[in-house]
DNA sequence: GTCTATAGTTCGATAGAC
DNA sequence: GTCTATCGAACTATAGAC
């Protein structure tokens, strides 16, 4: 009888094929995609280099996968921040500070996924990727024109516009050591720059202080082996 | 006697070498980078794909080469529109509107250096050419501020700000065909959303229409042999 | 899973410059 | 006569088809 895969077998195997992933997260999280070696992703999740290659057909294609898990995480997170505040103006500031602080909070990671240079893949699937972020805020936006808060506007453009302004404004803080008060001041001149870009007015009543709303998904910085990643 | 190079044959290798880099240009012009091979740079440049390697040790090398040349080019068109102007908000109006409307005209050219993956490599060129960039809206920024046209901000954060928007901006528009309308339209939404992030207000007397200044670089449109690039 | 096509790269040969 | 710019075919790797 020919050979046939077992469940038990097919967990395993995703069970290690899980395993390299997060080993990969981890390590990339400490120090970037260039500086982590096949080598230390085997040694990490306990498996041998050839291995690797068994589950993955390159490092491009681990950290493809990489990429994808930890967009989808973030991108749930800022969907949810989308969701909490009594108005647009509110739900967009949320999703800008979601979005930065859970970048700051896992700085490294947040540089490898946004901005370090990969491959032609990865700049292909980052393309891709600003879609759902463009929707978020193309959301918020038309919900904002709708309740008359904000002047209309096109707002496809613009949506792209905010996507574009936060990762660049993200780029250098996220590669150097920031302080926290640093940090605070990045989110704070692009969360202001991004409402009055819309055309909101600054408010003298409220100084943009957001409290914070519980996090669909564990925290980006602890790549916990028992998380649901 | 042994071989030298001698300043005729050095001219020569020049031209050769200037030669590809022109066909390379016009070639990811019309096609980007992916779809221009290096026999068709050959072909048109009328040498052999084998000296190609003689002059430059890779097709990535090559771009980098094209993009460097495009980058400067641009980078002087945005400088000189920094300068023409009476106030401040003119002048970023200027930049912003030369930036898009000259990669529009060239708008596969545009593409390519701008957004379209090709490799670390480019990667890597691309975040240092946002220097300069920066440095044109910092400059604007410091100089509006300055002159009390904008409250105080977070200038280098802004600047930033204000480079993603406006490539992540194009990036649609430039990868699909753009009627001429629809071409004004994004140009006009990107001014004002910069001018409004900046904490310009919206001026009634003005349309944001600007007057061309004449270019300090002939057009990026016609790539011709003769020219100084 | 093998086969094919395509495109990047390499290399030995040639011919012309010194 | 020696050296090198150039050529063009061969090699290699990868992606898509059958």
């Amino acid at each position: 009888m020919a050979y046939r895969r077992t469940p038990k077998i097919e967990t395993r195997l995703a069970e290690t094929r899980d395993r390299i992933l997060h080993s990969a997260i981890q390590l990339i999280a400490a120090h970037g995609y260039k500086a982590t070696s096949m080598d230390a992703i085997a040694t990490d999740a306990g498996v041998s280099t050839g291995l690797l290659y068994r589950h993955f057909s390159s490092k491009s294609e681990i950290f493809d996968e990489v990429f994808q898990r930890i967009s989808a995480r973030e991108i749930a997170a800022c969907q949810a921040a989308a969701l909490a505040g009594s108005t647009s103006r509110e739900r967009l500031a949320r999703v800008l500070d979601t979005f930065s602080r859970r970048a700051f909070r896992d700085r490294r990671l947040a540089w490898a996924v946004l901005i370090e240079p990969v491959d032609a893949r990865i700049d292909a699937r980052r393309l891709r990727f600003r879609t759902p972020y463009r929707d978020i805020f193309s959301n918020l936006l038309r919900e904002a024109v709708a309740a008359g808060e904000i002047p209309p506007l096109a707002v496809e453009i613009v949506a792209s516009a905010i996507v574009g302004a936060v990762v660049e404004s993200l780029a250098g803080p996220l590669s150097t050591v920031t302080e926290r008060d640093e940090e605070d001041r990045v989110v704070a001149a692009l969360t202001r720059f991004c409402l009055h870009a819309v055309g909101y007015r600054d408010d003298a009543s409220r100084g943009e202080e957001l409290k914070p709303v519980p996090d669909v998904s564990s925290t980006i910085c602890h790549h916990q082996r028992d998380g649901n990643l």
